[in-house]
DNA sequence: AATTAGCACTCTCCTTGCGAGAGTGCTAAC
DNA sequence: GTTAGCACTCTCGCAAGGAGAGTGCTAATT
């Protein structure tokens, strides 16, 4: 967040009239003037009133104008005092919120689909572009190993982790074996590591079998990499929406805006320092403009949310949108999917043995 | 592709010229007239027999012009005739090629990476967005089968199929049963189907412990939901590419194409009735504005590749760019990283126990 | 003291007109 | 068959002008 001196509070109808402003302008993405807001709203006041405030909204920083004699567009201040403190929370409708969990426990247990099922929802619902990273243990540790011959000394090894992740990994040993010393060697790893940590692993990693040690190796090598990703795989949609928004239609910012999303540096990075930096669960995040951080961003709005069960696998939920985006719609959908998604993480993979 | 009528073969030096007036575009992506073509590339003629020629050509249906008195602009004819006829192979440089290589070697042998390497080397090279699916079999068949204990009655089933591929899936059994009775069930099912297709398994169901029973169920559903899928994973790159073209960078075109990539089934319909339909593998192939086909590639071109070996596992290589897309380069790109493809799937995943 | 009517002013946007430039097609000469 | 020359067409950029929207300020009103 970038250094602030501190803003001026406005006044109640300045903060009445702020809201109008940003609410007309993400409707219609054009400045809104005073004449416009008394007519459209039947306001209890003549369009000079509302001028001598949005002058003053103006002069404390909350609007601006393309130029002059345009009508008044939020800035970034603006966007930011509207949803600190002027968006009031809105409900999903009952019937929504019924559709949608449906929908997530007709697709089982299969966690790729809830996270495909997740993005397309955020997708369309905010008509913005989405994000959804899968259920991810920020500390590793190993449920089952599991060792599969395949030709000659070539390996594939499958790990689950507590949680549910999955990583598999072709491997070649250093000397053959069958596949019943493989299966031995699998279980009497999984047996001594279970519920381990790569740190505790490396640490007894001592006078292994030949075979067993060239498995160690593999194993935490892969429980390195799992550790050093600071999220689980990521799933994009709407993708083509920003596109429709005239803010990107053409120009250079919409490229930068997918580039941020495609790039998996940019948006590790991303993630890392702001929902992942938090520690809660279920709040949402929203980063407008970039926030002077991310200048691929000027132009954008994120709204951020992580859910699960913290410890054992937590996942982000994400909107990349325009600034000029329905933050009320947006967010009351992402909060009932981090909530769905942490019921069914925690219905499905807690582990209880 | 759509009913042609026959075109008329252009004279050798008419094909000369269409080819320069293809490159010329290319790399300006404005329309080309006669005098500069005489003088960007020193032609023995004058540029009113250039004139001639190019309006000979327009006659034919090879080039357009805009408007009257503007240059000319390859037509979806003469794109094709370009490609089909005049595109001489450009071979890679050799210390690309051993670039590129090296770079898949360092990856070791895991399929992931391969596939966003190979998009991201696409991308680069051809500066548009690609597309790359996981090896996949037709077929599929098991390799070895796992069960592992989650909580309560949960189990994860962990398929590997012949050819590489994994997939997994959370269930629930009818009756808990230990980790032992699920091992040994695994095993046994293992054995019993090894290099099974699903025909096969379902033709073969009889009266299986129940436990086996219930195993199995799950073990057909997910080898069908496999076999449904015409393609693996897709591993897309370089999207923000395609904005960058001046014929995208506003415009309706470019959220069609960008959605296209992005809708499963669109894609799905589209690599059905192209590369797939074709056998074979390592070819490259072009499609030019949709072929009358696809209506939301209208404005744009694809450039498709099949790789890995018939019958175990194959994937595709996919381009989309703009019409007006340096053929020559990608097609050069894509078939080298299509034969090193399959060289890797061929060394790594090929079955011969 | 706050609100409002009235008005001059500013700026964008759209249209119109016009000249420069690029490129063509055609004709007549080579 | 090729080419020089020329009239013609169309785009593009620029300037000028008018309509429209919206502002800020001042003076009158409540």
């Amino acid at each position: 967040m970038k250094a602030e001196l501190a803003m001026i509070e406005p006044s109640e109808r300045q903060r009445v009239l702020l809201a109008l402003v940003v609410h007309e302008y993400v409707r219609t993405a054009s400045p809104v003037g005073s004449h416009y807001l008394v007519e459209r709203y039947n306001l209890d006041m003549s369009s000079a009133t509302v001028r001598n405030e949005l002058a003053a909204l103006t002069e404390m920083g909350y609007l601006r104008q393309p130029h002059t004699s345009a009508g008044r567009v939020p800035t970034e201040e603006g966007y930011r005092y509207f949803v600190g403190r002027l968006l009031q929370e809105t409900v999903l409708p009952d019937t929504m919120r019924r559709t949608i969990t449906h929908q997530f426990y007709q697709m089982g247990n299969d966690v790729e689909q809830w996270m495909r099922l997740a993005a397309s929802v955020l997708a369309h619902q905010s008509r913005a572009a989405s994000l959804v990273t899968a259920p991810h243990a920020e500390k590793p540790r190993l449920k089952h190993l599991e060792l599969i011959n395949t030709r000659g000394r070539q390996v594939l090894m499958v790990m689950v982790m507590v949680g549910g992740e999955v990583r598999q990994r072709l491997m070649t040993l250093s000397e053959p074996a069958s596949q019943e010393q493989l299966s031995a060697a699998a279980e009497r790893i999984t047996r001594q590591f279970l519920d381990k940590s790569v740190d505790a692993i490396r640490a007894s990693r001592g006078s292994q079998p030949n075979l067993d040690s060239d498995v160690l190796g593999w194993l935490i090598e892969e429980l390195e990499r799992a550790e050093s990703n600071i999220s689980g795989e990521v799933y994009l949609d709407g993708l083509a929406n920003v596109l429709a928004e005239p803010e990107f239609s053409s120009s250079e910012d919409a490229r930068r805006a997918l580039r941020m999303l495609e790039e998996r540096s940019m948006l590790q990075d991303l993630l890392a320092r702001t929902v992942l930096a938090t520690g809660n669960v279920g709040g949402v995040q929203v980063l407008i403009g970039g926030e002077g951080t991310w200048n691929d961003l000027r132009q954008s709005s994120m709204v951020l949310s992580r859910y699960g069960v913290p410890g054992l696998a937590t996942g982000t939920l994400g909107v990349l949108g325009p600034m000029r985006m329905s933050y009320g719609k947006t967010i009351s959908v992402m909060r009932f999917l981090s909530s769905l998604l942490s019921d069914l993480v925690a219905e499905t993979l807690v582990d209880e043995n």
